[in-house]
DNA sequence: TTCCATTTGTTCGTATGTATG
DNA sequence: CCATACATACGAACAAATGGA
């Protein structure tokens, strides 16, 4: 009757990816009480063991965070936050900034080699939504360090793309605080990035380096 | 009355860590199956719900693999093995070697520069090992990643420490390989890593960066 | 301080669906 | 078709911790 009844994923999964959605979208922020169970009882119509279930993929995932007697809390607003919270929370920006300087030049030099025309499409998607989203830095930023993932992906080394991706959501801040304090103009900065995607399309390994050198000197 | 009846903690976290010891024992093998549900509630003499909860807990570990219709098998020995296998099951050897050479460098560098007189005291200790140990390839191997993780740990950058022990147990099979396959002979490799090993306690920065690229040419 | 309502934690029981042989 | 075994979901009861009256 109901296309929607294929139920391929289980109840608490759904819970659980609905939660996930409202927190990383802000619905609830961090350090704030979600709904108790009961209430997200009412809320998805499930019984409290599928409210539990989702909960506890989330508190393992890092998400959320639950103490008896008082309430569920949002520890961090997603996966990737709540790994590097978990994982690196000493870590220094200046940390970051070595790792990140340490694999960019790798993976802009194994992309330009092994770059296969997918890898191409999503670059160039990436490269021209970072061009056309000059006017709001926020913005700019994000689509910044989505380019920069597509070519780590376009590298096809799991190891190096899963380091990327791990440390990207911490790079946000850091690359803006780059761009504001740099003596580059956007233009300049833009051009750097054009430098990149065309050594990296064109399978220029040793441009593809050099241009990940000078963006990493902005 | 019985001492062991402190249930400071709960059913299925006991019947967890039980299973869990009995897999990392032996007593259930990698890949065969452990006792049906049903048998595991008369083990235990808990109910079902407690036993899911146990195996939901290992399956999420990695330690175990549910299939339904069929039965709960082991996959890993231990959760540090289910963590590898869980992350780069898909990796290559060719991958690990490239994320190595990526990073080995950039280590060596930060190492030189950072090296505190403890650094310098676990360095020489395992550089010592690692000579001392010339007949076991399989053990001068095992030593030869330990200075590498002491010289990692010098660098004091916990993003590259952490991604270079994540990867260093598989470099043991892949430095022995690289060995084995090598033009250069024992004097002559031992030559390069007490190379690095002076440039790094000798804070020479320039000089540990050809070190390791030379090691990494092994 | 004690008491109590709230909220999560733990455990049990039961029913039904799904996959395998 | 059937027995076995795991998957999913619901309901219920009590324990334990928290915070406020």
């Amino acid at each position: 009757m109901n296309g929607k009844l294929i139920k391929r994923e289980s109840l608490s999964k759904q819970v659980s990816k609905e939660l996930e959605k409202m927190i990383s979208e802000g619905e609830y922020e961090v350090g704030s009480k979600i709904p108790t169970e009961p209430d997200l009882m009412e809320m998805f119509q499930v019984s409290r063991n599928t409210i539990r279930e989702a909960i506890q993929g989330l508190t393992m995932a890092g998400l959320l965070e639950t103490k008896q007697g008082n309430g569920t809390f949002v520890r961090a607003s997603s996966r990737f936050e709540a790994n590097m919270k978990l994982k690196y929370s000493e870590v220094s920006l200046d940390d970051i900034s070595e790792a990140r300087n340490c694999i960019e030049i790798t993976i802009a030099h194994l992309a330009a080699l092994r770059c296969q025309p997918e890898d191409v499409e999503m670059i160039e998607k990436y490269y021209n939504k970072r061009k056309n989203l000059q006017v709001d830095e926020r913005e700019n930023t994000k689509a910044d360090i989505e380019f920069h993932i597509a070519i780590a992906k376009a590298s096809h080394n799991l190891i190096l793309i899963d380091i990327y991706q791990t440390i990207s959501d911490y790079l946000e801040s850091h690359i803006l605080d780059r761009k504001l304090e740099s003596q580059l103009s956007t233009q300049e900065i833009d051009q750097l990035h054009e430098d990149l995607f065309l050594a990296v399309i064109h399978n220029d390994a040793n441009a593809a380096t050099i241009a990940a050198k000078n963006i990493l000197a902005i």
